[in-house]
DNA sequence: ATTACTTTCGGGTACGTACACGTGTAAAAT
DNA sequence: ATTTTACACGTGTACGTACCCGAAAGTAAT
């Protein structure tokens, strides 16, 4: 028996044949390469459209020897930034996954705290060659003008931890933030009275720059929105645990009957390490981010309760998109929302970041 | 210019030079197909070593016209199972996004309370030619004698949704089952009094048989495991509204005092009916499963939390293990827990499924 | 030694696409 | 009219592996 069945009759090969030309002008076609006559060209696309063409993606990967550059854009991972370790290894495994179909990425860094280092490494990205992007906006503006430059060179990109809507990227994922701040809210609420008061911290250097702070307290706010006397906030400049300390008891002192923080991030720790030496208990403390020294004052108690995104997951989802995108040229979902998980002493230990 | 720089050194072509035999004798070692003398065998091998070779995948899987098949074998999605659905949602947009790489799904149900469906299947399976599976080993014992004719087979196979440890399986998918109930008891700790008690309901024809949802009861039960006398639990063997409320009915009256129930499946629903038309306030009803018929409830806050698995993502990540297993050759994570969400009246707009 | 058979191995083609190169033709320039 | 240039297209090889087929070498039987 002829193991040889008869053959899916697609592929460049049967185009070509329908279309009185040779495989390479087919091949010009689909790439739009120039060579071609406006009338063939037109024939060709037709039949193409006809026979609804899916290239071959394991021929095609094995025939062009070419790499795909990706290059990630986030910021470095430092004692303030800790968090982004996670999506770097996220990345990392899905790197390891996918260089099989010859993929590298480039990891660019900037400083959270510079928007110059930001552009200056957007430059560099767009000097070399790369064929998608995965990166943080952290910088609204200069994230628009880096995104204009890629969609004129027609190079996807995709948007991490946080979003700006409307610019046309691949996708979006990381986390809802207004959701996860009004999620925040719905939890403290559950715990204090009706009369108690809240603070909201933000610790940054640049909360006007970080829309991602702003979102997270907006969804917090919205939660109470028929009871915003009931909300105090304070934003705080110097990440340093004097500075932060300063800022909180005199928040604390000011307004009495505080019952509960909620740190917009993950320097909720700095706030945790305040409250444990001064011995401040009854107060409930909501922050961010699943970072060891956070999990140390969730284990004393200090912390109550940790927001989480899988940030691992992030990285490795944003890489698997372009990737879906570029080497599969399978659709990708425009939003993809990680679950916002609450962390506790009860159940941290389950986690996987 | 030469665009052609120098090869990367490793692939068949160059253990075939260094041991100064063919790249088909190299091809049999590697595909440890007959027909190669021992000495040379040996000598080949050696030098794959060496040189760590990676083969090909992309040229692997192009050269091989043939297709893998994967095959799935759930529990078939009836009104009972609605939640299946949801798994057999993400298995198919994991086969959209492989199939380019020739890869089929062959699907498989069984009906939950009948082990010889479930068996049949397994037969069925086993006829069938076939690559790596992903199933629901529901039924304990018959999980355990078709996993061992796999094994046997070399067959990889995937548990998803519920586990059987040290079973060999290429990875678990789904969640931490006690752990969940674990969580549950917490969440329910933090709403009720001290004194309150709590029923525990398992609903199903299979109770014994479905490990599944002894499981869950286990980790509730170790939240309480100081205070075992708060907890008093019923088995209900008919899942229709009319046995479950009597069931419930009988419970409630016999222990004052419930002020929590906790269904360990999706049968929550019925519950819920019941406490609705008899208009039972004050209890509060805590269930799994993100499905229409419970999220009704949940919006007339007659359920007050659902505990939910990601289910479209489980079925998801289990095809896509055996793809990353088969096809890529990478190494799969022995275990994925799922992260348990925690659905209330005011989050359940947000949850993706 | 010849035949018959088995074992061991190499040659060569195919998978579907990418792309370098060459050929042919018509228009433009001389 | 001849040369140049640009354009339109085909031929052929390569990517790295899988596997068919047949050749060579070895072994056993006659």
């Amino acid at each position: 028996m002829k193991a040889n069945q008869n053959e899916q009759p697609n592929g460049v090969k049967e185009i070509a044949r329908r279309a009185k030309v040779s495989i390479a002008t087919v091949d010009r076609v689909i790439h739009n390469r120039s060579g071609v006559s406006a009338k063939t060209r037109t024939r060709i696309e037709k039949i193409i459209q006809e026979l609804n063409y899916q290239p071959n993606i394991i021929a095609s990967r094995l025939a062009s020897r070419k790499v795909l550059n990706f290059a990630i854009l986030i910021p470095s991972v430092s004692a303030e930034t800790a968090f982004w370790a996670a999506p770097l290894a996220g990345i990392q495994q899905a790197e390891d996954e996918i260089k099989q179909m010859g993929i590298k990425v480039d990891r660019y860094f900037f400083d959270l705290n510079s928007k110059t280092s930001f552009t200056k490494q957007t430059k560099q990205i767009l000097k070399s060659k790369v064929d998608g992007i995965l990166l943080a906006p952290s910088f609204i503006e200069e994230s628009i003008a880096f995104t204009d430059a890629l969609k004129e060179k027609n190079i996807p990109y995709v948007f991490i931890n946080s979003d700006i809507p409307n610019r046309e990227s691949l996708c979006y994922i990381g986390p809802d933030l207004f959701h996860s701040g009004y999620l925040s809210a719905h939890v403290i609420n559950y715990c204090i009275q009706p009369r108690d008061k809240i603070l909201v911290v933000n610790v940054s250097h640049e909360i006007e720059n970080h829309h991602h702070l702003l979102r997270k307290e907006e969804g917090f706010r919205s939660y109470f929105k028929d009871n915003e006397k009931r909300i105090v906030k304070i934003d705080i400049r110097q990440t340093n645990d004097r500075s932060v300390e300063k800022k909180v008891a005199e928040a604390l002192d000011n307004t009495p009957n505080i019952k509960a923080i909620f740190v917009t991030n993950s320097r909720v720790a700095n706030v945790a390490h305040y409250l444990e030496s001064k011995g401040r208990k009854g107060i409930l403390l909501v922050g961010y981010d699943f970072l060891p020294e956070n999990i140390a004052y969730l284990q004393r108690s200090v912390i109550d309760f940790l927001i989480c995104q899988k940030p691992q997951e992030q990285g490795y989802r944003g890489i698997m998109a372009l990737y879906q995108h570029l080497v599969m040229a399978a659709p990708v979902e425009k939003v993809s929302f990680m679950p916002i998980d609450i962390i506790t002493r009860e159940n941290y230990a389950y986690y996987k970041n």
